[in-house]
DNA sequence: GGTCCGTCCTGTGGGC
DNA sequence: TGCCCACAGGACGGAC
């Protein structure tokens, strides 16, 4: 599932792929994958033609490439949701079963000639969106230093891996917050970024419950989140992201391999490699939450007095 | 205005 | 074998 360090990955891979090419012609298989685009998808596909990719750009979960050729500053924006895929083929490579959407690219020596959008589950998509200013003049994302942000997600906090991020920020932004630790992580106009793995893995570093109401926090407890978060989050870059299955995989189609190095996500049953390495044995729990699942150490991740779930 | 829930989606795996 | 259901979860609209 992609969160930031998927995310990055994929825009590493359209940075060296994809930027400086234009779109000399594209099909819009699914409809559904542009429903965010507000011109429909006959309007995507003539707006999109003819334009050149100049950046590749990220904050949070959220991708785009400012393009030229369109009467107002404006950008690609894509979003992977659960599934998305953005893949660089040859015209000739076998469609995926769930092609959505079809870019044709200008030549360039050694790279493939299309740029392709694969989605199973459909929570992603494509759309066109205007860029305008950032409110700090900064830079709207990672990537390139433009102080320009698609309006679609201007309301998007800055993320984990910004240079800005710290302790100061995050413990401003919980402390302002009535809602619970995890609920708070997840929602990218606090922190963006974070999805349901990275949360849990970062709580589970930061030896904190999802539940802990976040006007409660400390200091020294928000320290220790912001500083698991950046952590968790350089590792799984490292190694690539995480692939639990085939839906995450970066431009050139390969899997992370960070999934290997997970504590909490996923291990419900197991046991808790602190508490093991403690001399202690203490199994990780599976809790329903928000509609899906979180997974903590009843042991080192103790339930907090006014949980908020 | 802040918070929270339902909805959108498809494939997989377990149970019967 | 085939059917049904639960589960996976990011973002957004709408209810409260």
């Amino acid at each position: 599932m992609p969160e930031l360090p998927e995310v990055e990955v994929v825009r590493r891979g359209l940075d060296a792929w994809v930027v400086g090419r234009t779109v000399r012609d594209l099909e819009v298989h699914d409809p559904r994958s542009v429903r965010r685009h507000a011109g429909g998808p006959a309007d995507f596909a003539d707006s999109l033609r003819g334009t050149t990719i100049r950046h590749a750009v990220r904050r949070g979960k959220f991708l785009w490439m400012p393009l030229d050729g369109l009467p107002e500053p404006a950008a690609l924006v894509a979003h992977l949701g659960m599934s998305g895929q953005l893949l660089v083929e040859e015209p000739d490579a076998p469609r995926e079963k769930h092609l959505k959407v079809r870019l044709e690219l200008s030549p360039a020596a050694g790279k493939p000639a299309e740029l392709r959008f694969v989605d199973q589950r459909i929570f992603g998509g494509l759309f066109l969106s205007r860029l305008r200013p950032t409110p700090d003049g900064g830079p709207g994302g990672h990537g390139a230093d433009l102080p320009l942000v698609p309006e679609a997600a201007a309301h998007i906090a800055r993320d984990v891996l910004d240079p800005a991020f710290g302790t100061d920020l995050l413990h401003a932004a919980l402390r302002r917050r009535r809602t619970g630790l995890k609920r708070a992580l997840l929602d990218q106009g606090v922190v963006s970024g974070v999805g349901n793995i990275y949360a849990d893995e970062s709580l589970w570093a930061a030896r904190l419950h999802y539940a802990r109401p976040t006007d409660t926090l400390r200091r020294p407890e928000t320290e220790r989140v912001a500083e698991a978060l950046k952590d968790v989050m350089a590792r799984a870059l490292a190694a690539g992201g995480t692939s639990f299955d085939s839906l995450y995989v970066n431009v050139n189609g390969a899997s992370g391999y960070f999934d290997r190095s997970l504590n909490a996500y996923g291990r419900a049953g197991r046991e808790c490699p602190r508490c093991t390495q403690a001399g202690l044995v203490s199994l990780i729990r599976r809790d329903p939450f928000m509609g899906r699942s979180s997974y903590t150490c009843p042991a080192c991740q103790r339930t907090p007095r006014n949980a908020r779930y």
